[in-house]
DNA sequence: CATTCTTACGTACTGCGTAAGAATG
DNA sequence: CATTCTTACGCAGTACGTAAGAATG
């Protein structure tokens, strides 16, 4: 009996087939199938039962899951605690909301590449929808992400707040003074995508105030909104952090608000069972990235 | 990462050094250097300390026993519960006291082989002091043997009590009345070696009764002793149940005895998290078999 | 100098991917 | 007919044993 065909038998499980065990473990589906008739060859017992084209645990297979598992986390117990952090060596597939991506993300690839040369990280940006989605799946190892509802399925660890204030160009010409939400909305905005964790509350901010908002357009990309603003098309709700430097340079305005834009937790999330618990060590990794980046916002 | 590095860990770690893990596993020794310098290779951290020709823990390594010791463990968990007995296969080393070679031993051989066909026995037919010694030095996974004291290092299932009787060959004219040990001691004994617990049993049955005993001779081999009495040179203890047939057949006598013979417990015992559990299944199986055979001696 | 671990090397085997096949919904 | 698992086959890397070497008590 091998650790391979263990956590070829996890992730079948796991992802309900042979062709996306395969995929997430980066081999090809015969080798999936070969794995398993070994696994099963050697203990005698069919684990999976192959009705039609798909495959579904017998007694035995429930009975192995839990055992398997124990296993693979015990192999990373072992990793962790004896290993050498430089001989480490995995890929950790890692989703990303954007606004991590411009902000903290950099120092965390420094911070695992340093620790863990072994590494390879696999970066996924996108919406966060999308990225629960994906960590679901089993596509997704770890991500970093607003938590907008109690995930039970996952670990999660805060990262942080990030802070939010509606900017426009300064050809805008907005007043010095507390805008609400119905006197911001004369301006169009530049939103993210339907599916983003933002684009819920910029709605929830103009519905609690009263007022509807004129979309002026919906991006998947915050870098691009940024621009978009920077170049007087509309204001948009950006991390003031982020933006300090266009403030400086009279590029972005700032708009004063009332009510202020909430703060957003960001949090990383993954399996805790996670056959690579790589996926922990860079979540743990990025918490420390931002405490970090956050007392001292110059590294 | 392999089980079969970590299992060659646990087993020098247990053992003391590479060449007696090598032969405990049946390989050679530089295949046991080899799966520890890939282990150490793939952790990044050496497991031993290779001072003079002694290895011995680093203190990675003594992180690592525990660990390693828990996944031989859940591996025979896993063949356990799952896995079909009939591909169960392995070696189990398996001492055996002598008068459990004359009594159980065939029927364990025939269950155990018809339980688990993949099986192989290797009987090593010792006496007792003998068999904790390799019981300790790893030499032998299970052992069969009157329980003398504690050995908290081992688990043990009580196997049954065998009553033993003086006899002797109808020849020596034994009165037919209760004998004390000073009146037994006016025959020459025939005795099991001074490693026996027979021995030490029957000496203090003699000095218990402030008698002294005549030996006649020592034997390693209760068979042997058994024809030496038939042949009437001398007194020896012989297992009751086993010798019914020469009782009966007027070739041994029964030597009735105040006090009488103690009745002696045997046990089976292995080392609890034993890489192979196979060592615990062969145990289990003495012990069903010494309570059927006590229930229905014909079997 | 015997014991114990390491290194070197040849061989046999295992495990993987590619390609083709079978089954199913 | 697309999807999913199985089978067949060839190649490459792995893992073992033998043999020789180094170190030590």
């Amino acid at each position: 009996m091998k650790l391979q065909q263990l956590e070829a038998f996890v992730w079948i499980t796991r992802l309900g087939s042979f062709a996306a065990a395969a995929e997430r473990l980066n081999i090809t589906q015969p080798t999936v199938s070969q794995r398993i008739s070994e696994l099963e060859g050697q203990l005698g017992v069919a684990v999976f039962k192959r009705v039609g084209r798909r495959a579904h645990l017998t007694e035995q297979g429930r009975g192995l899951m839990p055992l398997a598992e124990e296993m693979m986390s015990l192999r990373q117990n072992i990793l962790h605690k004896v290993a050498n952090p430089t001989h480490i060596s995995g890929t950790v597939r890692l989703g990303v909301a954007e606004l991590v991506s411009l902000t903290w993300l950099p120092q965390l690839i420094d911070r695992v590449s340093r620790l863990y040369p072994g590494v390879t990280l696999e970066l996924d940006i996108d919406l966060t929808e999308n990225l629960w989605d994906k960590l679901h799946q089993g596509v997704l190892d770890t991500a970093l992400l607003p938590k907008i509802i109690e995930r039970p399925s996952f670990e999660t660890i805060f990262l942080g707040d990030t802070h939010f204030a509606w900017m426009g160009s300064p050809s805008l010409n907005v007043p010095d003074r507390q805008l609400e939400p119905a006197e911001v909305a004369q301006w169009p905005v530049l939103l993210l995508s339907q599916h983003s964790n933002l684009y819920s509350i910029i709605e929830n901010w103009f519905q609690d105030g009263g007022a509807r908002m004129q979309r002026r357009a919906l991006c998947n990309n915050l870098y691009s909104i940024a621009n978009l603003t920077i170049c007087g098309l509309g204001v948009s709700t950006l991390p003031t952090d982020l933006y300090q430097g266009e403030i400086e340079r009279n590029e972005l305005t700032v708009l004063q608000t009332d009510p202020p834009l909430p703060a957003v937790g960001y949090w990383a999330a993954y399996r805790p069972a996670e056959s690579t618990n790589l996926a922990a060590i860079v979540a743990r990794l990025a918490a420390e990235c931002t405490t970090f980046s956050m007392a001292d916002p110059t590294q």
